[in-house]
DNA sequence: TATAAATTTGGAGTTGGTATTAATTTTAAA
DNA sequence: TTTAAAATTAATACCAACTCCAAATTTATA
């Protein structure tokens, strides 16, 4: 699930607090991870905004990234070729991750989710909240 | 689980029928594969072998995991990164892979095994071998 | 509105992992 | 044992995904 959208303001409101300062491409990138589903790379946010704003680089992506991992904005979902994907997160979710065509996934399914943890703790000793288990189904899969 | 381990004959007869040359890298590639958990990558590999086989390149090691694969002796497992590992396998598991140290840890717990193919079949209406699913357990897990 | 600090820019540089090449060596079959 | 085909070697090239830098710009506060 994405983030709720958020104005300017309250957009503003949160940087301040963090100690960070708003600009346009801030803003932009922000506002482009909370109304995606597709956890997009940096390669993938700059292409969908540089037309928007022209002036945009992806130095600034990235920066921007790593930023807004660091203050917990965004979170980054790893994955099978090295490259980072972005997720604006709220609710518990795991990510199902297709290696043949790239796309992520989120998984909401209660069920699958308590098992998976259940299984984790029980046999591995292994204490993890959801957003760090990840489904990863390689290409061989038939849908 | 590995291979089980079999002799220079028996691999002499198995290279043979799928019309492929037995070369001592070939050989000490795939006893190297077959007597790890370790799910190693081509690097981790050469650094094993070159002391015992002084002239063994990486590029040999390369060529040779990407023939293996193709005749279905080794199964690739995509990792985090974008570095290749290989595992020589024969019953039905599970990978888990840990983002924090890298390790790879074959799950052969039926039930979540089920469970999960299970969900991904009814649900996601996916249809897919144990071999291509794997369980990403992100840093933040503790143990 | 002036100013200092933070941010962005553009370009170049780095990196790890892998692919390619042509020459040499080794293998398997005759 | 010869020989053609296959495999190995060593060196170099490649590539995507970042990372870094100094200069220019923009932002938030005074």
């Amino acid at each position: 699930m994405e983030l709720a959208k958020k104005s300017y303001q309250e957009i503003n409101k949160l940087f301040s607090k963090l100690g960070l300062k708003l600009t346009m491409q801030r803003y932009a990138i922000l506002e482009y991870l909370m109304g995606t589903k597709e956890h997009p790379s940096a390669e993938m946010i700059y292409n969908a905004l540089k037309e928007k704003y022209p002036t945009i680089t992806l130095s600034t992506v990235y920066n921007t990234l790593e930023i807004f991992e660091q203050k917990g904005l965004i979170k980054r979902v790893p994955t099978f070729n090295g490259t980072a994907r972005y997720d604006a997160t709220v609710s518990p979710h795991l990510h199902m991750i297709m290696t043949e065509n790239g796309k992520i996934v989120d998984l909401y399914d209660k069920q699958i989710i308590d098992m998976i943890h259940k299984h984790l703790k029980e046999k591995h000793n292994i204490d993890i909240e959801p957003e760090n288990i990840y489904l990863l189904i390689s290409s061989d899969a038939k849908a």
